[in-house]
DNA sequence: CTGTTAGCGCATTCAA
DNA sequence: TTGAATGCGCTAACAG
């Protein structure tokens, strides 16, 4: 096969005795005869022809590549979306590359600056923070981007992002239906885009529902990580003895419910705990974790069409989609009725 | 700061009145007179130019790109290796990019021939099944390319592999010596790379520590994955009843765990579990799981290390490299003295 | 159906 | 120090 270190079209159409437009053709399936598409194959062949697709995209003016940039490949969350995009996107004959920017908004903005380069033809970002520089870098790309998760006003750019408030909306009213009322929050940093709105739906919902809170069961993780979470949780449940928490995703409600199995709390009965994303990580946990659904699936979905949407007709109206969450019931939160008393009498 | 859709040397050349190589020049960092230099900047800016990364890359014939193409981003073991690999090539001056080959063989040898047409330097990947076209495509591939895991002999290509025989030897033998007698195994597909050395590594194992074992305590999953795990787990103790089970990686261990107490099984004392790959996945379990560390870690840096060697030189020696496994104890396989007696008396 | 030719946008040699 | 000209490898008019 393979006989020389690096072949062109050149070279190939040389050994097979033809143009190299002939070559390009054969190569390309379109309209040749039998005899010269039998000339270049072996030639091709021989030589180990693989054609350069640099040169071709500096040509054609595609890439024929999307890239999905997360700020950690490490959650669940982009793992799941990850498999729905690249199902969209393949089947339109993108191929899909992943680039993990770091938590530094600094590496989203280089990364946007290379991705920008070249390479792909559009960019599916979920960043974590959203400041000022990013946002002047987003406005500047020249290339078709769609964001999931929020973006503050004013900056139109396609985008998907999920109705957290209304979420965690949905994991307290499940916690007040089980009696709890105590309910504390493991949030993210605050400083970022889903670490603002999470807070803000704990807020709005414990107001909602009549309940109290303070700072005391309020507390931020250093990041959206298990490690964060377990220091977190740890200092938290130093200072205060709720009988609920909810966590602001499913690393840190994984974090929680391993900080309080460690103390000898017992989850659900004396501390229902509840996640959010819903991830493998909240079912495979144990017990299991309630969590809530923030539709990562259909958001991932609806982000790649939107980019494909805006690749075929770049002058499209700006569109943005919200997705609507959804509770999912697991162990962490609900006592069985076996040992139900325990929970009557919350602490 | 942008003005046109896209802008090129030549229109920032014009504007700034100077010829397009004095534009690339200055961009470049090329020496260039102050006055030129604030000329082009200036017409740069205003025009919000953005170098073409494919036009430089056919110029230059490098993308300063590197791919880390995986089986499956969603194990864990994965994202720990590309936080290395990503660490190492970064330092010299590579963007690394994901690839998420699917398990199926046909995919990786597409991979292999989109990537080897361009937009990456050079390529780690690690195989989840070494077949022989894959081998071939491998062979012909004009690409660096550095494999992680173990290949057939006589397929030279830099590499880096954990010897798991021994790896699985450490976990019997710290069974053994918790006074387990009926292991377990819960394997992936067998004809994947890490399947066969797995299970050789737990046959050579039962065997040298004097074990027996049979077909009743060994089984399969599909996959390895949860979900498959769990599967597996499920069918295995419907037959059996071993009091350790060793899983031929950690998200098999969480399923294998998960199924045990889902059933009233107490790990660690009626059943011990070991996994594999060490991963986050193993720490956050409840109990957590004891695990052997394949040294993901160590194999990420080699692996890219040897990659950044070959591209810099191509006609280096074909290097191999083994590194050696370790345990990492924890709670599901140590029974705590409070509760020892349950464990004296294994079934 | 096939060959000739002209760039895609850039870095770089060679002259000036 | 700067400009003019060349070509990286390929596709797509355009001719024939």
């Amino acid at each position: 096969m393979a006989e020389s270190r690096k072949s062109t079209l050149v070279l190939v159409a040389e050994r097979a005795g033809v143009s190299i437009a002939s070559v390009s053709r054969v190569l390309n399936g379109l309209p040749a005869s039998p005899q010269l598409t039998a000339k270049v194959r072996e030639a091709a062949d021989a030589l180990g022809y693989v054609p350069d697709a640099t040169a071709r995209s500096l040509k054609v003016g595609r890439t024929d590549q999307i890239s999905f940039a997360v700020a950690d490949v490490g959650n669940p969350v982009y793992v799941a979306m990850m498999h729905e995009v690249a199902r969209v996107v393949s089947k339109a004959g993108y191929r899909l590359v992943l680039s993990s920017t770091g938590n530094d908004p600094q590496d989203q903005i280089e990364l946007l600056g290379s991705l920008n380069r070249g390479f792909v033809d559009g960019l599916l970002l979920s960043p974590l923070r959203v400041t000022e520089p990013l946002v002047d870098a987003l406005r500047a790309s020249r290339l078709p981007i769609v964001i999931i998760g929020s973006l503050p006003a004013g900056v139109d750019l396609d985008n998907v992002r999920a109705d957290s408030v209304a979420g965690i909306g949905l994991a307290v009213e499940h916690l007040v239906g089980q009696g709890r009322k105590r309910i504390a929050f493991v949030n993210g940093p605050v400083d970022t885009v889903p670490g603002a709105a999470r807070l803000s739906g704990y807020l709005n919902a414990i107001d909602r529902f009549g309940l109290s809170t303070s700072a005391d069961v309020q507390i931020a993780a250093s990041d959206f990580t298990y490690k964060a979470g377990r220091k977190a949780a740890a200092k938290l449940l130093g200072r205060s003895t709720p009988d609920a928490i909810v966590c602001a995703n499913d690393l840190l409600a994984v974090a929680t419910l391993k900080e309080l199995t460690s103390r000898g709390v017992r989850v659900p009965e004396d501390v229902a705990v509840v996640g959010m994303d819903d991830t493998d990580a909240a079912e495979l946990a144990n017990p299991s974790i309630t969590s809530v659904d923030l539709g990562s699936g259909k958001r991932a979905k609806a982000a790649a069409k939107l980019l494909l949407r805006r690749l075929a007709n770049p002058d499209a109206a700006v569109k943005q989609v919200v997705i609507e969450p959804t509770l999912s019931v697991r162990e962490s939160s609900v006592v069985k009725a076996d040992a139900k008393e325990t929970a009557e009498v919350p602490a």
